[in-house]
DNA sequence: TACGATTGCGAACACGCGTTCTCTCACAAC
DNA sequence: GTTGTGAGAGAACGCGTGTTCGCAATCGTA
C-alpha cells in the first residue's frame, strides 16, 4: 500500500509533467509562476490550488514559504539500487558523547566498500536512499532521552539541516556537546526536543546548533 | 578532459558537500542562506563570492536572479553495496503491547526459512546461539522504562525463565499486562527493573510473572 | 430555483532570497 | 611606506515568489 491516487485532472496530469521535464532539464525545480506560463494557466492562485490538491493526494510534498520547494514523489530520485529487500553495509565512524565532538564521515568516501569498521543494516532499517549512510556508536548514557543508551549503534544520514520533527545528530559549540534530537525550528531559534516526552526541550539560537546527520535506525544488541 | 578544476579550498569542498546532501534529500536546491548556515559561514556575500568561484572553475551552474538555481555538474550518485556476511532470518511473530498477551512461537518453527514475516538479522546483532529466537514489534509506548518505543523491533530467545539481570520480556497475569524489564529474583519475589533508572522497579511474587523470553536485541527504523 | 462544492481568475501582500556596496584583514609585490 | 589581490563580514536594497482574499463560472443535488 502506497498512497490511494485519485483523479488526476488533465491540468493536473500537465502539471505534473512540466514539472519533471522542467526539473530534468534544470535539476532545480521550477516556481509557481513558471508552472503558470509553462501550461497556459492565467493566474498562480490556480497553479497553487492544484499542487495543494495534488500534495492532497500524494503525488508531490511541499515545503511551505520556501521557494520552488516541490518534491515529487511518485517517481524518479531514488536511483541507486532496486529498492528491494537487500542488506546494506555502512561505515561504523567512531563514537557519539556527550562531551566528545562528532566524528564527520571524510568528504568523499561514505557507504560503499568495507574493509574498515562498518555495521551491516538488515532490509528491515534500510532506507529507500541510501546515500551519505554512516554509523556511530553511543558512548555513555546521555541520550536516554532520545530512546538510546550506551552501547547502541546509530545510524544516520549525512544532513547539514532538518525539516521540523525529524531527529538529528547536533553538536552544541558553546556547551561543546553532542546530542540527538527531534529538531524544530521556530522563527530563528531552534527547539531540540527528546524523544521521551517526560525530559525538557533545549531551546538555542539557530546559529547555535550544527546538524551533523539524521538519524535513520537504531540498532542495540542486548547484554545476556 | 572534462573541465579544468584547479584548488577548491576547504570552505568550498564543504559548500559542494553541503549542496549534494542537500539536493539529495530534498529535491530542490538549498537557499544562498541555507548554504550559509548549514557551513557555518557568517555572510552571505561570502556564499555567493565561493559560488561564483566554483561556477567560474566549472564546478557548478547558476542562473542569476533566480532563487535556488543551482546546477551540479560533476554529480553522480554512489552505487549501494551488495550484501553482506552471515545475517540470520527470524520469524516475526507480532506484537508486543501493555495490554495484549504476548505471541508465543508455535512448538516446532523458530527461526530458519522465511518466506512468512520476518525480519533480518545483521551479524552485529547475531547472537552466537541462534536457536529459539524470535521477533516482536513493540506497539505503543508503555515500554519507554526499557529504552523502547512503539514501533521498535525486539529480537527474543524463547524462555521460561531467566538469571538475574537479564532484560526479558514479562506478561503479568494479574495486570494483565506485558512488559519489557530487567529480571531480579529476591528470595520467592521478583523485581522488574526497567532499564531507565529514573523510573520505578515492579516488585511481585514469583509465582505472578510469566518470562516468555530474554531480549537479545533492538531495532528500530526512524521516521523520516 | 436555490445552494453548496469545485475550479478558475486576478490582484495585492509580504516574506524569501539573490545581489550589491562598504569595510576589514592578511599577505605579497613594487 | 603604497598598492594590489584574495577572502571574508555585515547590512541594505529590490526583485522573486509563495500566499491569500474577493469574486466569477460551472456543475451536481435537493
Amino acid at each position: 500500500m502506497t498512497t490511494a491516487k485519485p483523479r488526476v485532472s488533465e491540468r493536473q496530469r500537465e502539471m505534473l509533467d512540466f514539472i519533471r521535464d522542467y526539473h530534468a532539464d534544470h535539476s532545480y525545480m521550477p516556481s509557481i509562476r513558471e508552472i503558470q506560463l509553462g501550461c497556459g494557466i492565467s493566474s498562480t492562485s490556480v497553479v497553487d490550488y492544484n499542487l495543494r490538491l495534488l500534495e492532497r493526494d500524494g503525488h508531490l510534498k511541499r515545503s511551505p514559504d520556501i521557494s520552488r520547494a516541490i518534491e515529487l514523489v511518485g517517481a524518479a530520485p531514488p536511483r541507486p539500487g532496486s529498492g528491494g529487500p537487500e542488506t546494506l553495509r555502512v561505515p561504523l565512524l567512531g563514537a557519539i558523547a556527550a562531551g566528545e565532538p562528532i566524528p564527520v564521515p571524510e568528504a568523499g568516501a561514505y557507504a560503499d566498500d568495507g574493509d574498515r569498521e562498518g555495521v551491516t543494516l538488515p532490509p528491515e532499517l534500510t532506507p529507500r536512499d541510501s546515500r551519505g549512510l554512516y554509523a556511530l556508536r553511543v558512548k555513555g548514557d546521555s541520550m536516554v532521552d532520545a530512546f538510546v543508551t550506551d552501547g547502541d549503534i546509530v545510524v544516520l544520514r549525512h544532513a547539514r539541516d532538518a525539516r521540523n520533527g525529524e531527529m538529528v545528530a547536533a553538536w552544541l559549540p558553546l556547551e561543546d556537546s553532542a546530542t540527538l534530537k527531534h529538531f524544530h525550528l521556530e522563527g530563528d531559534s531552534v527547539r531540540l526536543m527528546p524523544a521521551n516526552p517526560a525530559m525538557e526541550p533545549i531551546v538555542v539560537p539557530a546559529d547555535q546548533v550544527q546538524v551533523h546527520g539524521k538519524v535513520v535506525a537504531v540498532m542495540r544488541r542486548v547484554a545476556a
